[in-house]
RNA sequence: GCUCCGUUAGCUCAGUUGGAUAGAGCAGGAAUCUUCUAAAUUUCAGGUCAAAGGUUCGAAUCCUUUACGGGGCACCA
């Protein structure tokens, strides 16, 4: 049983295709594919493509294929044709000898270790708000992705650079500075990155009153002849001048624009000022994650790192990637590689935001030994990470071949976009209660945990809540744009969190009713029913689905596994009786199925970071 | 204007390197709890895979054009 199945088929193919046609073409591409449920068999054969080499109809190579199939590979015990499909069944034996032997090994689906190492990167928060639903599928997406990294191998370091400085934090501080009274969350009551969320709004509020307050005066009036020469609607004008008056005659503008230059001289008061603001912020993010269940390994601030990478725009000048122009700009051209002209030095000699990264891509591999890097990062930035690895790729950079964007669609609620402005973002903490609270409504209506105490009863309806929310994030591919529904969408049945949940749950109680079975039984068991049949086949695809989704860095299809796995596994629990079994051999060969399948499916939810709990 | 991405059932989404009659869940109709947890199972209904053309034995999938939606095109981040 060392050879897999598919590797196996495949042989056995070109062979017969040899004996049978004198074929021996070793470029030769055999389809292999997981047979459709509404046929018989395991594995699916597709005959079209062999009719040009072996010049005969696709049902008669079919028909001679699994013959000889059948008579050479003890693993094939019968074949169907239909049409161009030869439709494989793999004998009872070794499916059963599968889940007896390798099924049930607590590492199944991990591959083993190598000392490769891959930096993740993901959520990367602003500090002046809260985290919202943007965040939470950034976080659950670059999370899970590193937790699958893991499973396959890799030695995985997880980290965010946190975007602790600039115009928008000081936005904040000011309007705590002006208006906050010295307030404190603690003295508020109001968990400390909300807090200085609110000061960021009221800022926002302050300056909207400040702009439509200056938009009667005459200076206003005359720039709205003048510089229209669209036409614009009054209204819709001044939306688009916000940023010039911001920046040239607002005066809380000015004042906020004061603080970021006092902060970049290191004016002792703004120091301080920041470092209370900020410390709030993460003792908010420190909870957040918490209840998210995510971690780092190292934490960057873009305070220390918002300066580096010069030195890189210096060695790729030398090396002739970068060139400098006369005002002593320095520029990448990477028009040969249908990107443009890129800016890596302004003509004062200072930074921009693709030289930090740059510089920080440099600073991980130095912190890390790391020659893959992922970045979990919103699909808009698309193009920044093109030319960032294009760029990384010319320098030579060790690590520039391992360099992945771990692109996603933005999430949208029922309404549309989110826009904080308009006050339609749905907070991350907020949603969470939500969730928890409907798992905790839809809990009245059981009984099954009502032995339990308080405390346990409320740590299963928390893990149901978060199974929800995270599921329901995950199972889209990470590309792919989504809605959101927060009331109607974060669904309790069908395909969700706890449907996969409750399976597992299922595979516990039928062990905690029969603690002390011998399993030994299990070999003696001969026929397989068909939902068993299709529960083993459903474990075997499993670690060769955790290293495809690895390397395609998707968690979705995982999450679409473990839901799959699930659906399986109810059928099997309708269908057949587990305890009740007709002989001992069925009971220990079920009771060992249901270990195998609450094994993988704890495992790969796991991965998923949702917990699976005994009871529910 | 240039460029990238998306469009599959009323809604939310799957759909492997091109393969069988395009699949799930929710919502709607009808059944199934004295038996290992009914957050389950079974079943009915629901489709011009945005549109047109092309390549192919075969296209939701590849190519071209168009429509609609979104993103990106700073010495911003």
């Amino acid at each position: 049983m060392t050879q897999q199945l598919p590797d196996l088929l495949t042989a056995g193919v070109r062979d017969g295709l040899q004996a049978l046609y004198q074929v021996t073409d070793p470029n030769l591409d055999i389809t292999l594919q997981s047979t459709r449920k509404e046929f018989d068999g395991e594995f699916t054969i597709v005959t079209f493509p062999l009719t040009r080499l072996a010049k005969k109809k696709p049902e008669q190579i079919g028909a001679e294929l699994g013959q000889y199939l059948k008579t050479e590979l003890e693993e094939v015990s019968d074949y169907n044709v239909i049409k161009g499909f030869l439709n494989l069944v793999i004998t009872d034996r070794y499916w059963i000898e599968f889940l007896l032997q390798q099924a049930q090994a607590t590492d199944f689906g991990r591959s083993p270790k190598t000392d490769e190492r891959v930096v993740v990167e993901f959520s990367s928060p602003n500090t002046n708000k809260p985290l919202h639903l943007g965040h939470v599928r950034n976080i659950l997406l670059g999370w899970s992705t590193s937790q699958l990294l893991e499973a396959a191998g890799f030695d995985v370091k997880r980290v965010q650079i946190i975007n602790d400085r600039g115009i928008a934090i000081c936005k904040s501080m000011l309007a705590w500075q002006r208006y906050g009274e010295e307030a404190t969350p603690a003295g508020k009551g109001v968990k400390p990155d909300h807090f200085v969320g609110q000061f960021y709004v009221l800022f926002e509020q302050r300056f909207q009153e400040e702009y439509a307050d200056w938009q009667q005066t005459t200076t206003a009036k005359t720039i709205l002849q003048d510089k229209n020469p669209k036409q614009l609607p009054e209204e819709a004008f001044w939306k688009a001048y916000k940023n010039t008056y911001f920046n040239t005659y607002s005066a809380l503008g000015g004042a906020a624009k004061d603080m970021l230059l006092r902060w970049e001289d290191k004016d002792p008061d703004t120091i301080t000022l920041w470092k209370r603001m900020n410390g709030w912020v993460y003792e908010g993010f420190t909870e957040t994650y918490r209840r998210l269940g995510v971690s780092f390994d190292k934490l960057y601030y873009e305070s220390d790192t918002y300066l580096l990478g010069k030195d890189m725009a210096q060695a790729g000048l030398e090396k002739g990637v970068f060139y400098q122009k006369e005002d002593g700009s320095v520029f990448v051209d990477l028009t040969d590689a249908k990107l443009d002209e890129k800016a890596i030095l302004r003509s004062d000699g200072t930074s921009l935001y693709i030289t930090q990264d740059l510089g920080t891509a440099r600073l991980r591999y130095d912190d890390f030994g790391a020659t893959r890097m992922v970045y979990t990062v919103g699909d808009e930035q698309n193009y920044h990470f093109q030319v960032l690895f294009e760029i990384l790729k010319r320098l030579e950079e060790p690590y520039a071949a391992g360099l992945y964007h771990l692109s996603y669609g933005m999430v949208d609620l029922p309404t549309g976009k989110m826009k904080s402005r308009e006050g339609t973002v749905v907070d991350a903490d907020d949603l969470m209660d939500e969730v928890i609270q409907e798992a905790y409504n839809s809990s009245l209506e059981r009984d099954a945990t009502s032995e339990l105490s308080a405390d346990e009863r409320r740590e299963i309806i928390r893990m149901i809540g978060m199974a929800a929310l995270k599921f329901q994030i995950i199972k889209v591919g990470p590309q792919k744009r989504m809605t959101f529904d927060p009331k109607e969408s974060v669904d309790l049945q069908g395909q969700t969190g706890p449907y996969v949940q409750n399976a597992y749950v299922r595979t516990r109680a039928v062990w905690r009713k029969a603690p002390d079975t011998d399993l030994a039984a299990a070999a003696d068991y001969q026929q397989l029913e068909p939902t068993e049949r299709e529960l083993i086949s459903q474990l075997y695809a499993y670690p060769a689905l955790v290293r495809d989704a690895a390397t395609q860095y998707d968690p979705s299809q995982v999450a679409m596994y473990c839901y799959e796995l699930a659906k399986g596994l109810h059928k099997f629990w309708h269908d057949v009786s587990i305890l009740n079994a007709d002989s001992p051999a069925a009971v220990a060969f079920r009771l060992s199925l249901c270990r195998a399948v609450g094994n993988v499916l704890k495992h790969g939810m796991g991965l998923l970071g949702i917990e699976m709990p005994e009871r529910m």
